[in-house]
DNA sequence: TAGGATCCACTGGTGGATCCGT
DNA sequence: ACGGATCCACCAGTGGATCCTA
């Protein structure tokens, strides 16, 4: 792991114990609002706060050390009260897509963990910040994910989007990612014909993050 | 020529003499600013006055009846100041691109012109509606239009975009079209390599607009 | 409980054109 | 005079995720 990395693991590591209230008043950022219309806000006050750099259009949050960002909401008990989103899934190159060179794979490729506790019950600005962690897939776990990227990809490639469900994927998911249920985007059907669908997007299971936040080469189930 | 389209030329003659501050207020909006940074409020206004519904997304102003809506300012002579905005020149499929099926050609098979009157003297709130055309090329003036789009299109595909200039056309050019002059865009070059470029869109010559006001069969130069 | 549905901030691209230096 | 450069409004798409029923 090189300097850069760990400099940016002290920087979450000063966090801990704070609230996310505390963090976003240091940065000039207001913490509170409707818990159903700031969704993504804490994870945009801890972006801030960490000075991520990617802006839009980025494959990672810190480009320069090819680290991905990601808050993770956790219950008294530390496991995690929901699942990870990654990244969108693409519907019209499955075929040509692998997962050596995926945007999944890439964006997983090292992650810091930035847990934020009492999710269950408290509203987002008092969570404080846990233990945070920088962890990259060891190759079990790589494999894993690999398998459940091709199961997902497989069956977009031969048109099979209707079997596409989350109930799939071992540790990886694919679940609708929209704005609301009126989005569409195009796909292939098995006859090669063009389809409307949801647009989707890839998410690690709960069960997945927690086994790992709790030891980084875990491989539950 | 159908009724729906007279009735859209009827409610544009009804604007005739009349400011567009004034049809601004009418719609409840607001009419000035900086020249600099209001460039596009005129034909705005003269949308929404007219009951445009496009949206975005759109191939014409008025998607039911074919019509494209163009403000063109005039000049004390009845001279255009400026030439016509008509759409974007996609670059990345030249090859598969031909006059008949053309967004260019679609857009400009019937337009509406309403002519803002004053334009090289007034602030542009304080213009005054001209006479306005509902004109649809004759076939000489689509085998123009045509000859001019084959020799851009035929460049591009070649890979020559560097020789696209707005020089070539006699009565459509192209020209860049753009937010700014970082803005970048794709096309071939000559070995079929990718490069980047600013995006171009297609536009009409002042010489021809202000030609067919006068006579909308005119042939001029 | 978790699969399917949804919400906000931000931004890049498009459509409305005119500006302005050579 | 006009070829190249630029400006705003608007909107769809992406990235930040959590909500919410069955």
């Amino acid at each position: 792991m090189n300097a850069s990395r760990e400099a940016l693991l002290a920087r979450a590591r000063a966090l801990r114990s704070r609230t996310i209230r505390a963090v976003a008043e240091e940065h000039g950022l207001y913490a509170g609002g409707d818990a159903v219309r700031t969704k993504g806000t804490p994870g945009a006050i801890l972006e801030r706060a960490l000075g991520a750099t990617g802006g839009s259009s980025k494959v990672h949050d810190f480009p320069d050390i090819g680290v991905e960002l990601k808050t993770i909401p956790l219950d008294e008990r530390g496991v995690p009260i929901e699942s990870t989103y990654v990244c969108t899934l693409s519907l019209t190159d499955a075929e040509s897509q692998e997962w050596e060179t995926s945007w999944v794979r890439a964006k997983l490729a090292c992650v810091l963990w930035v847990p934020t506790l009492g999710a269950s019950e408290l509203p987002w600005p008092e969570r404080r910040i846990g233990e945070p962690l920088l962890w990259s897939p060891t190759p079990e776990q790589d494999g894993i994910l690999r398998g459940d990227f091709d199961d997902v990809v497989g069956l977009v490639g031969v048109g099979r989007i209707e079997e596409l469900t989350a109930h799939r994927g071992r540790w990886m998911q694919v679940r609708p990612k929209a704005a609301h249920g009126r989005v569409r985007t195009t796909a292939y059907g098995a006859d090669g014909e063009l389809i409307e669908t949801v647009p989707r997007g890839f998410y690690l299971r709960a069960k997945f993050t927690g086994a790992l936040l709790r030891d980084p080469k875990a491989t539950p189930d």
